[in-house]
DNA sequence: AAGGCGGGGGC
DNA sequence: GCCCCAGCCTT
């Protein structure tokens, strides 16, 4: 196989299928000379970091729509960011984001920096996110590996070494197809592929432009392909949230996460910790009439968790969180989780 | 090097 | 149910 030929049936088969995706410059005007906007390319890689992109569409257009500058966003105030991010998941990603933009407006004049050194530094920007900007929004030729890349090139080469392990052959071997022109759509190509031929399962070998080049497709064993090491079980965890309601307004008792963890500076309710493993009762944050409201199944990335749901009505001032009445309390800004809870005590509050 | 960190869609 | 996804950060 020739690299460059790979390269080239890419490009092609680019130039025809492309997506047509919100942050993307097509490849017609691409090759013309004409560069996707960094704050949208930079937005849009972010959200997608183990995020499909129909989960994304959405909140890219709500976010662009609401900060349409770098500027814009570095002057949001937190809690507003946080609400729009609410459902998408890796609340990490959105405190980055955040620092990232302020960093981008205090250290570097509000121009993102165009190479992946300088990218890098910044907040929320790891190798792959540092390499897709640096070639979609400013034409190096970054090599650019995320999960589809390393597929395809597993698949394209026949590599049989299980991940992580094989990540610097598979970096190695996305190197080699990398070129110095067109680079950013290069990289989308592939990424393309990986998305809608190249699948993790059920792979459309007879429709895919590299068919041809490709060894696993030879050898047969595509959708056996790229190798991974087990990942252990989850285990089921149990735990409480009690949600308290003021009679007089229907307000509800909102308290906000720490900083950094499991959902990290996002709203939610007093709760146990979540690491019982057994369905053992906890203690409330202060006395109630609390009654079960029901349970709550909710998985995270590695644990399931069921989730109790109290309720009672509470007329005191409590000692923690903060009593929003609905003129001021969007459910929406909560994970989802807290908005199962929600949507279940709400059940339990209303009038029988 | 390993583990924490969401949520949804496909099968 | 399990797997995957345009990964990053901390320890």
């Amino acid at each position: 196989m020739r690299d460059a030929d790979v390269t080239r049936a890419l490009l092609d088969w680019y130039d025809i299928h492309a997506r047509s995706l919100p942050w993307r410059v097509p490849p017609d005007a691409s090759q013309t000379g004409q560069r996707a906007d960094p704050y949208r390319v930079w937005l849009s890689e972010v959200m997608l970091q183990q995020t499909t992109v129909a989960a994304v569409k959405d909140y890219f257009h709500r976010f662009m729509a609401r900060w349409p500058g770098v500027a814009d966003l570095a002057a949001a105030a937190d809690a507003d960011v946080m609400a729009e991010w609410a459902g998408l998941g890796y609340y990490a990603r959105a405190r980055n984001l955040l620092a990232c933009a302020r960093a981008v407006v205090a250290d570097h004049g509000g121009r993102f920096p165009e190479t992946e050194a300088g990218l890098r530094a910044l907040p929320g920007i790891g190798a792959y996110t540092a390499a897709a900007i640096a070639a979609i929004a400013f034409g190096r030729a970054a090599v650019v590996v995320d999960g589809n890349v390393e597929r395809v090139m597993a698949r394209l080469h026949g590599v049989r070494a299980p991940l992580p392990g094989a990540k610097p052959e598979l970096t190695a071997l996305a190197a080699r197809h990398t070129p110095q022109d067109r680079p950013g759509d290069h990289a989308q190509a592939v990424m393309d592929l990986g998305a809608t031929i190249c699948t993790p399962r059920n792979p459309a070998c007879g429709i895919c432009p590299l068919q041809a080049f490709c060894m696993a497709r030879a050898e047969g064993i595509a959708a056996e392909l790229p190798a991974k090491v087990p990942k252990a079980a989850k285990p089921t965890r149990h735990g409480t949230v009690w949600i308290a309601r003021r009679p007089v307004d229907g307000a509800l008792l909102v308290e906000r996460r720490p900083p950094r963890g499991l959902l990290g500076g996002m709203p939610g309710f007093p709760g146990s910790n979540w690491e019982s493993r057994s369905p053992a009762p906890a203690s409330p944050p202060f006395a109630a009439d609390w009654r079960p409201a029901g349970e709550v199944r909710h998985t995270f990335t590695h644990f399931h968790l069921i989730l109790s749901v109290e309720v009672a009505e509470v007329s005191g001032n409590p000692d923690r969180g903060e009593f929003l009445p609905p003129s001021v309390f969007d459910p929406t800004a909560l994970p989802t989780l807290m908005r199962k809870a929600h949507d279940l005590a709400s059940q339990a509050f209303l009038p029988r």
